[in-house]
RNA sequence: UCCUCGAUAGCUCAAUGGUAGAGCGGUUGGCUGUUAACCAAUAGGUUGGGGGUUCGAGUCCCUCUCGGGGAGCCA
C-alpha cells in the first residue's frame, strides 16, 4: 500500500516517508550516491550518504541499475540544484527487485521503431508519461464539459452488423457464422440517441482497416462523437469551438509540468480564442491555388494542402460547404445549393490538421431514401436508421472529433502513435 | 498497392572494394553535490537471409524479409 507519493512532496518538508517506485538514473560520487527515483506522479532526488547508510549497504546500493523497484524512506526538502525542486536525504532502502540484465532502454536516443516494440517499457519514460496524462486529461475534460453542457454518455455498440462506408475499411469477423464489423463510428446510433435524450455522446475505440502509413493514422484510435437534437450546422459549430476552448484552457491550467516536461511552446495554444474562422470548401480552394496547388472542384484537401492552410490561420480554421459527391450520404444538402453539404470539418494549425468532422444531418425521409440508394447501400439494413426520420423527424447535427490528434496537437508530437498507450498501426500489432 | 530511404556490438551510429570502430549501456575500480555526471580498465560481431561479380565485398549487382518516411486511401 502506498502512503505517500511523489506528487505529494510539497506538503510533506521535513517529514519522514516512504516512496514506493523505480530506480530512473543513479549517479555516485565515492561517498555519495544521487538516486532518481520515480513513481508515476513524479520524480525525486534521494541523496545517500556512505557514513548514513553504512559502507556495507552502501556498497551493494551502487550497483542497482536502472528501473529496479524499491522502497525508499528517508526525510523531504527543498532544495533548489533539483530540477523537480525536492530531495530526499536517504534513511533506507528496501529493494523489492534487482535487475539482473540489461535494460533495454536508455536515457538517450532511441529510434522509433526500437521504442516501439518496447512500448510496454518506453511509457515509464517522462515523456510519454506526460503525452499519455494530457490525454487522459483531455477525455476526462471532453466528458466534463458535455456532462456541463446537458449531453448524455450514450455508447455506440463497437460490433455491427452493418457498414456505413462500404466494406473497404472495416475490420470483418465472424459473428456465430454471420459476418461483423468493428465500428468505424458510432454516429449512426448517436442520431437514434439525440431523438431520446436530446444531446448524447459516445467516447470510445474506432476501427478502420485502412493501409494508411501517415503520422494521422492509426488503425485503432479513440474519438467522441456528440449529437444534438434541434440543432443546426451554425449552433453545432459554437459547441466545437466552445468544447476545443474549453480543453485547452483545461490543458494549459492542469497539465502545466507535462507541457514543460514535453518543450511545448504553450504560447501558439494561449492565442486560441474562439470564434474561430469558418472558411468555405470553395475559397479555400483558391486559397491553395494562389499557393500553386492546382486544385479543382471536388479534389480532397490532402496533407500537403492541411500544412498550406495552417500556415495562413493561427487559429483552428471551420472548412464548410463540401461538395456532396465528395462526403457521406448522411449529410444535410444546402438548401441554397445542391453542390455542397452542411459539413464542416475543424483544421487545427502547426499542421495537425483535420480534429473535427462534422456535419448537420439529412432528416427529411425521402431525401434520405434517395441518398442510400445513390450510395449503392441496402436500404433494409438501415431500416432502424430511417425510422428516425420517419418518427418524429428534427433537424440535427453531430460531430466526432479525434482523440489521438487532438493530444497531439496538444502535446506538439510529430506522430500520433505516442499519443495511445499501446498503438496499433497497419505494420504492428506487438506489443 | 506504389514511391523513397534504411538494416553493422544491447542502443545510436562510423568504416575510398583491402586488418570491423566510437560513444552510450553492461561489468570492475576511482571520485563528498552529480544533473542523459566524470575518469580508468574490460567483455561484447555469422555486418538482416540467400545468391552473384571480384585475387579480395560491410561496401558493387540480383532477390527475399523486416523497418522508417510519404502517396493513394481516410464521417
Amino acid at each position: 500500500m502506498r502512503n505517500f507519493t511523489i506528487d505529494k512532496a510539497k506538503e510533506s518538508i521535513d517529514k519522514v516517508v516512504t516512496i514506493d517506485g523505480w530506480l530512473y538514473n543513479m549517479r555516485s560520487s565515492g561517498k555519495i550516491l544521487f538516486m532518481i527515483v520515480r513513481d508515476g506522479t513524479g520524480f525525486i532526488q534521494c541523496i545517500i550518504m556512505k557514513n548514513q547508510i553504512g559502507e556495507d549497504r552502501f556498497a551493494e546500493l551502487k550497483h542497482l541499475t536502472q528501473e529496479s523497484s524499491l522502497s525508499v524512506t528517508g526525510s523531504i526538502r527543498e532544495d533548489k540544484r533539483s530540477p523537480w525542486g525536492y530531495e530526499m536525504d536517504v534513511q533506507n532502502v528496501n529493494v523489492h527487485h534487482e535487475i539482473k540484465e540489461e535494460y533495454p532502454i536508455q536515457l538517450k536516443e532511441h529510434g522509433v521503431g526500437f521504442l516501439s516494440q518496447y512500448r510496454h517499457l518506453w511509457i515509464r519514460t517522462p515523456s510519454q508519461r506526460a503525452v499519455l496524462k494530457i490525454r487522459a486529461e483531455v477525455i476526462q475534460g471532453t466528458r466534463d464539459f458535455l456532462n456541463e453542457n446537458g449531453f448524455v454518455n450514450f455508447d455506440s455498440p463497437i460490433l455491427t452488423g452493418s457498414a456505413p462506408e462500404g466494406t473497404t475499411s472495416l475490420f470483418e469477423l465472424d459473428y456465430f457464422d454471420e459476418k461483423a464489423y468493428l465500428s468505424q463510428s458510432g454516429q449512426l446510433y448517436q442520431e437514434a440517441g439525440a431523438m431520446a435524450f436530446g444531446r448524447v455522446y459516445c467516447l470510445g475505440p474506432t476501427f478502420r482497416a485502412e493501409k494508411s502509413k501517415t503520422r494521422r493514422h492509426l488503425t485503432e484510435f479513440w474519438m467522441v462523437e456528440p449529437e444534438m437534437a434541434y440543432c443546426d450546422i451554425k449552433e453545432s459549430l459554437q459547441i466545437q469551438e466552445g468544447m476545443v476552448s474549453y480543453l485547452i484552457n483545461r490543458i494549459l491550467t492542469n497539465c502545466d509540468s507535462e507541457l514543460k516536461v514535453l518543450k511545448r511552446d504553450t504560447s501558439k495554444l494561449e492565442k486560441i480564442k474562439a470564434p474561430f474562422p469558418r472558411v468555405t470548401y470553395k475559397e479555400i480552394l483558391e486559397l491553395l491555388n494562389k499557393n500553386d496547388r492546382e486544385k479543382k472542384w471536388g479534389d480532397d484537401i490532402t496533407g500537403l494542402d492541411e500544412t498550406i492552410i495552417s500556415e495562413n490561420f493561427e487559429q483552428p480554421v471551420f472548412i464548410t460547404h463540401f461538395p456532396s459527391d465528395s462526403k457521406p450520404f448522411y449529410m444535410k444538402t444546402t438548401p441554397t445549393d445542391s453542390s455542397t453539404v452542411l459539413g464542416a470539418d475543424l483544421m487545427a494549425p502547426e499542421g495537425y490538421g483535420e480534429i473535427i468532422g462534422g456535419s448537420q444531418r439529412e432528416d427529411d425521409l425521402e431525401t434520405i431514401l434517395s441518398k442510400i440508394e445513390k450510395a449503392g447501400l441496402n436500404p433494409e439494413a438501415y431500416q432502424w436508421y430511417i425510422d428516425i426520420r420517419r418518427f418524429g423527424s428534427v433537424p440535427h447535427c453531430g460531430y466526432g472529433m479525434g482523440i489521438e490528434r487532438f493530444t497531439a496537437w496538444m502535446c506538439g508530437t510529430d506522430h500520433i502513435r505516442e499519443t495511445i498507450p499501446f498503438p496499433r498501426t497497419i505494420e504492428r500489432i506487438y506489443p
